[in-house]
Order: C-alpha cells, then structure tokens, then sequence
DNA sequence: GTCTATACTGAGATAGAC
DNA sequence: GTCTATCTCAGTATAGAC
C-alpha cells in the first residue's frame, strides 16, 4: 500500500470518528493528510468507497474473533444444542474487547450507526458471518419457527447497534464510554430471555 | 397555513419518504411543489426544519394514541402493577396501526431510521412520552434496578426503530410491508421476556 | 407578511497534463 | 501515481417586489 493511500485511510479514520462520514469532507481529509484531493479518487473512487474501506479495516478482526469463538462453541456442543447465551456472546462480546483495546473503534461503529450506514455496510461485508450465526442460533432454539427467528435476529441486530453508539441521551449512565463489556452482557441477558420465549406466547391471546 | 407551506410540506413528505432526506434537494422539492427555493427558508428556516416539521405533522397523531392506551392501562393497574407486556403494546401497537391507515408514515420513518435522524428527532419531540413509558415499566417491574431498566429501554428503543424499517436485508421476509402488526406482537413477546429477565442472571457467571 | 430572483460558499467528482 | 483546473450541484443568505 502506497504512503498516500495510508495516510489517507489513517486520516479519514480519525477524522470521521470524530465527527461523522456527513460532517468529514473530502477536502478536510486531504488537508490534514497533506495530500491532493484527486488521490482519493484515485485510489478509493469515491468518499462512500473510502469510508467502506476505513470500517473493512476495522471490524476484520472483530468478526475474526467472532467467529473464532463461535467455532468453539460448536465444536463443544457437538451434535447437541448450544446454549443461545453462549451464541450471543459469541457475537456480541468480541465487539466489547475490540472497543476496550481500540476506543477508536466504537467512536467510529458508533457514528456509522447513528448515522443509518450500518446496513449499507453490514450488508457487504458481515452478511456471511452473519448466517453462520443464525444458524448456530437455529441449532440452539430447535423449536422456533423459522420465520419467528428471523424476526428475533433482526431485533437484536437493532438492540445491539444502538448499544454500540452512546445516544446522547444515555451518555450520563454510559459511565466510561469505551467499556463495553458491562452493557454488552446486559444485553446478552435480555436478548436470551427474548429468543428463549414461547413463539406463541403472544399470539394465543386473541 | 399558506398554500405555500402547506405544498413544501406535502411534496418533502412525499419526496423524502421515496428517497430519503440526504438524497431529496430542496431544489427537486421546490420543482415539484412548484413553489420558491427562497420560500423554504422563509418557512422553516433550514432543511433540517422542514424535516422536523414533516415528521411531527405524521408523528403527533401516533405518540396522541399510545398515550392514550398507557392511559387506560394505568387506570386499569389503579395501585397494582400494570402488565409489562400492555405496557409495551401500547408504545408499539399504535405504530403499526397508523402503518395500515398511512403507508407513507412507515416508509418516512423508516427513512429516518435508515438514516440515523431519529435520535434527534425523538430528542426533540418524543422525549416527555418516553419518560412516561419508562416510569409505566418501572412500576410494571418494581425489582429492577434502574440502571438496568434504563438499558433495556435503550435495547427495545433499538430493536423498535430497526423493525419499523424494512431493512433490504429482511425484505423478502416482510409480507406486506405496511402491515406492521404481527411484527410488532412478535416484537412485544420478545421484549416483554426481555424485560422480564433477572437483572443479575449474566452477571453472576463470572 | 409572503414570496421571488439572484448570488455565495463549499461539496464530490472528473479530465487531462505531467 | 499525482496534481491542477474545472464541472455540477448542494444548502444558505439577502435584497427587494408585492
């Protein structure tokens, strides 16, 4: 990789974390980086493709870790169920480390999501991971129909992006912002009591 | 209101809700509704406005109904605790409900979603009804430390706004897109395990 | 009070010289 | 690979007509 092309990733990291992919303009970028406008076309043909290519940096070796974990796991409940917590915080814990040891990391993933570019994103690039867990998910909850699953996991992938960025509106309980473990064990407690639940329970009422 | 206003709004609303507030100019905006690029700054001051005055106008009615049924609820509880899950129906079951009678409300919504503005509009206008919920809950769970009840609103605030948005990823799996009402039960099953969960279950692994 | 015409600043993108 | 110059389009601001 060429120094321009890394100063220009290294640059637009710091630059959008601090204060949003809208707010960070391509201009501000190559200033700071001290390099020409045209190079980061050049070398990342638009600001969507750099900013694709600073979080592809990033989140690699949290989704590494994911699935790291998620094998040992599998490989633990052999041909029985996994338990769903364990699953979750397969998912959700290696998140929590990133951000301890990289506080970068949740400033940015933070602002990818309150900025709505998360899907855009995780639908390049996460989507197989993605899959391997649903289907751990499925083998752990052998009773859930399909469809209810779906809908379970898209509920915690909403859970889990808000958790990720500090809404301004609970910065005052997010105590040290960058640690995420606590909240993201919360969230495993109440996301397994969520997919645990009867399939049915609130659909018999009527 | 002028005529004129009142064709701003409409056209944003329409507009925006099909492609998004980043992607819809107020140039496109004033070309259709046929109006002065000058006049939406003399109406609402900046496009960040209008924005906030096409949402409310739809949202209004929806935050007017579910106090309503957190209303009747609490009156029902008297001194007892209300029923966690009435609760939760009655934050999420009139969003689907204006779903069917304005198809438009969702998709706008949805918009804002997928685009992170909902932070700030619900910062602005939604505020005063969601403390309201919260003290509903922390009486419909009096065991619950507030710390942990503040976090799983948080969880449910995210999983609501990423199911009121059609991510393309789920799409396939929405039915009809604008009948929000099974995904929202389903969603209330979910978070009323959730919320029901021991608030010291994930913690006391360790 | 309402609205129009016009100009200003800054954004992302691109063609072509070197 | 890199840079200069330029293009189009965005949101915004203001002066003044009705």
């Amino acid at each position: 990789m060429t120094n321009t092309k890394q100063k220009i990733l290294d640059t637009a990291e710091r630059l959008i974390g601090e204060r949003g992919y809208a707010a960070t303009s391509l201009r501000h970028i190559i200033a700071e980086a001290g390099v020409n406008l045209a190079a980061v076309h050049y070398h990342f043909g638009s600001k969507e493709d750099l900013l694709d290519a600073v979080v592809v940096r990033k989140a690699a070796p949290v989704n590494a870790a994911r699935l790291a974990r998620l094998d040992r796991i599998e490989a633990e409940a052999g041909s029985g169920r996994p338990d769903v917590e364990k699953v979750l915080e397969s998912f959700l814990i290696p998140t929590a480390e990133m951000a301890n040891r990289n506080p970068e990391f949740v400033r940015l993933m933070g602002r990818m999501h309150a900025e709505g570019l998360m899907p855009l994103i995780v639908g390049k690039h996460f989507q197989a991971m993605v899959l391997r867990f649903v289907a751990a998910l499925r083998r752990a909850l052998p009773g859930l129909p399909e469809e209810e699953l779906m809908w379970r996991v898209h509920f915690m992938m909403g859970a889990m992006s808000q958790t990720m960025c500090s809404a301004p509106i609970f910065a005052r309980m997010a105590g040290n912002p960058a640690d995420m473990e606590p909240r993201m064990r919360r969230l495993v407690t109440f996301l397994g009591a969520g997919f645990r639940a009867s399939a049915t329970a609130g659909k018999e009422k009527k």
